[in-house]
DNA sequence: GCAAGGTC
């Protein structure tokens, strides 16, 4: 009996084979060189009776992300009746699409080990996505690339598919523990047409809107020489909100005035012994109306004197928490802050040491270590880097005596899980001769966060003061850390104590050693900068963890926005081509829809109602795909507009 | 020459 197994990519087919096969697995070449096939037997597979001893032979393999992509019939071979140039945009709304397999040699692959098996496993990831990807290899599985194209979900095979609902499986499975992997070895599910429909639906609506768009944006701009003419003008739903971001930032700051405010300010004796001096904020922040504000003053002068009154003090330990377990979008935006390195670049070094095996998975929302996992053994590698060793023994050491107090403990829980992928972690210390600057950088960044997730909180006391002057309250407040714990292996951040507060009770009067009325002046906002436009993204569901840095390039690469260094800071402007088609479209009406990030999280939100059941896909898509319709027709009838406000930021 | 989503 032979059973054929086949995960999202090579990483996870090798690791899953490793656990299954116990090592002991013979690896074949596949005819792509990023897959291999490997072979071994295992009896943890159900397709048998009882007897729980029988030995399954199985081959594990994989594919490389999506064989197959959406696009309009005919338009594969160039000069097809859709292909750009050869039909009006508005036509593709309404043009049949095809599924169309990619990586020939990939599926040929899977069609070929899949011959002689019994069962047909699906071990792609546990997201999405992945189901998808789940239900091209059970194509791929059944048809090979004797079919070369297939109408979504009607194939015109004749006869029973080898595979079918009977003989094929989806192992569950969210990380790569050995029993976890096994659980899932001894329970599999099927796929979830759901999901599978849920992705179809977005790859269809994304296909008809980006390109019917991005072909006319591109002809009327350059019909009409507003670009050169091998510029590309595209639309995308994703670029589009992710431009906006930008553009609503810049216009902020053009249309910022500044505004006066005033407050007022006390300041009391630090203690008894020498003359340094403690400020006090008033508690009612600041007012933009000097003569209310100078009223109050005279007021507390004439009446409160020179003294005030202690009305509440409050004591109480701190904590400085220690970060969450890393995401795959902390660690763009934490390395677009901490090394003012881009998304696309940090992504990158990840990726790379993620392939040799320095690094776990790079790209996971999940951030929850899953409890079966050996975090101690982590650690405990960790040792064997000058850089770690100290910090990672006094984490594990039991010696109370020796130690600082800082043990291991188990990290906070976010509350994300892909069920894909566990959070980002080194898996292996790595000496840093043959790596780049930045890789050394993430690996380094990655290994000191890790560390701090599994140490404990900064500890510290905060005292609060507040006191009456007049009918005026102010406070301060004062902070004495106590233990660094994960502050010292997290040099990113700072804690630090400030200065000491007097030693005063309730009810205590003091002596006011200053008392001033103060003025000052509100501040533009700063430009945008790759680490905010992350959060925002990931905040609006725009693009997903694997995709945020790809659709900021893709913006660079059009010229919508410019990188521009301001001192240490790098910050991202919008371009006057980027702001004449955000504007443009805001006046023409359409400003919700395209440069915001409604209408994106509308379609994600309906995606989720496809994947509970709430939903059929055939409704989302039409209604979804109407609307762009319709906004199409208003952008057609008001193309002239898109013109005029070209002219003005180009004037 | 076009989208967004996987992965190399």
């Amino acid at each position: 009996m032979k059973v054929v197994c086949v995960a999202e990519k090579n990483s996870i087919a090798k690791q899953v084979a490793t656990i299954l096969s116990g090592g002991n697995f013979h690896t074949r070449n596949s005819l792509d060189k990023y897959i291999k096939n490997y072979d071994f037997r295992c009896n943890q597979f159900p397709f048998t009776s009882a007897n729980s001893n029988f030995y399954v032979e199985v081959t594990m393999t994989s594919v490389k992300g999506h064989i197959s992509s959406l696009g309009f019939e005919g338009s594969e071979d160039r000069g097809g009746p859709y292909s750009w140039g050869n039909c009006d945009p508005i036509e593709l709304y309404s043009a049949p699409v095809i599924n169309s397999f990619n990586f020939r040699n990939v599926i040929q692959s899977i069609y070929k080990e899949c011959r002689d098996a019994d069962y047909l496993m699906i071990w792609t990831d546990c997201d999405r996505e992945g189901e998808y990807i789940g239900w091209e290899i059970y194509m791929a599985a059944n048809y090979g690339t004797n079919n070369w194209n297939i109408r979504m979900n009607t194939t015109t095979t004749a006869g029973q598919p080898k595979f079918n609902e009977s003989n094929t499986f989806r192992a569950i499975f969210s990380h790569l523990e050995r029993s976890h992997i096994i659980n899932a070895t001894r329970n599999p599910k099927k796929l979830d047409q759901k999901s599978i429909d849920a992705v179809s639906a977005r790859m269809e609506i994304d296909l008809r809107a980006g390109l019917s768009f991005t072909r006319f944006l591109t002809n009327f701009f350059q019909n009409n020489k507003l670009v050169d003419a091998k510029v590309v003008v595209s639309y995308g739903p994703c670029q589009f909100p992710t431009l906006g971001f930008v553009v609503d930032r810049d216009d902020r700051i053009e249309k910022f005035v500044p505004e006066n405010f005033w407050y007022l300010e006390i300041s009391i004796k630090r203690d008894n012994t020498d003359g340094g001096q403690i400020k006090l904020q008033w508690k009612r922040g600041h007012l933009f109306d000097r003569l209310i504000v100078y009223t109050i003053y005279e007021h507390c002068v004439e009446t409160g004197g020179a003294t005030a009154k202690v009305t509440n003090i409050v004591s109480k330990p701190t904590s400085k928490y220690r970060p969450l377990p890393l995401t795959t979008v902390e660690l763009q935006k934490n390395c677009a802050k901490f090394f003012k390195m881009s998304a696309k670049r940090s992504l990158d070094a990840a990726e790379y040491l993620y392939q040799k095996g320095f690094l776990s998975y790079p790209r996971t929302e999940t951030d929850i270590f899953p409890q079966t996992m050996d975090l101690k053994a982590l650690v405990e590698q960790q040792k064997n880097d000058v850089r770690f060793r100290n910090y990672a023994s006094n984490l594990l050491s039991e010696d109370y005596e020796t130690s600082t107090g800082n043990k291991f403990s188990w990290p906070r829980q976010g509350s994300h899980d892909d069920k894909a992928h566990p959070p980002i972690h080194p898996i292996a210390s790595c000496s840093t001769e043959n790596l780049t600057a930045d890789q050394k950088t993430v690996y380094e960044y990655v290994t000191r966060h890790f560390l701090a997730c599994c140490s404990q909180d900064a500890k510290g006391h905060q005292t609060s003061i507040e006191v009456q002057w007049a009918t005026e309250f102010f406070k301060t407040t004062g902070i004495t850390v106590l233990a660094r714990n994960f502050l010292e292996i997290y040099p990113y951040i700072s804690w630090k104590s400030t200065a000491e507060l007097p030693e005063l009770h309730m009810g205590d009067t003091v002596d006011l050693l200053d008392t001033d009325m103060k003025s000052g002046s509100t501040s533009a906002p700063q430009p945008m900068t790759e680490s905010e436009l992350i959060l925002l993204m990931d905040a609006n569901g725009i693009g997903t963890d694997a995709t945020i840095a790809d659709h900021i390039e893709k913006i660079k690469g059009r010229e919508y926005i410019r990188p521009e260094k301001s001192g240490k800071q790098t910050y991202l402007r919008s371009t006057k081509l980027g702001k004449a088609l955000v504007h443009g479209f805001e006046e023409i009406g359409l400003e919700d829809s395209f440069a915001k990030p409604f209408l994106r999280r509308e379609m994600e939100n309906d995606l989720k109602l496809i994947c509970s059941g709430n939903k059929f896909k055939r409704a989302v898509v039409q209604d979804m795909v109407e609307r762009y319709l319709n906004y199409y027709n208003i952008t057609q009838i008001n193309k002239r507009t898109l013109l005029s406000v070209f002219n003005r930021f180009n004037g």
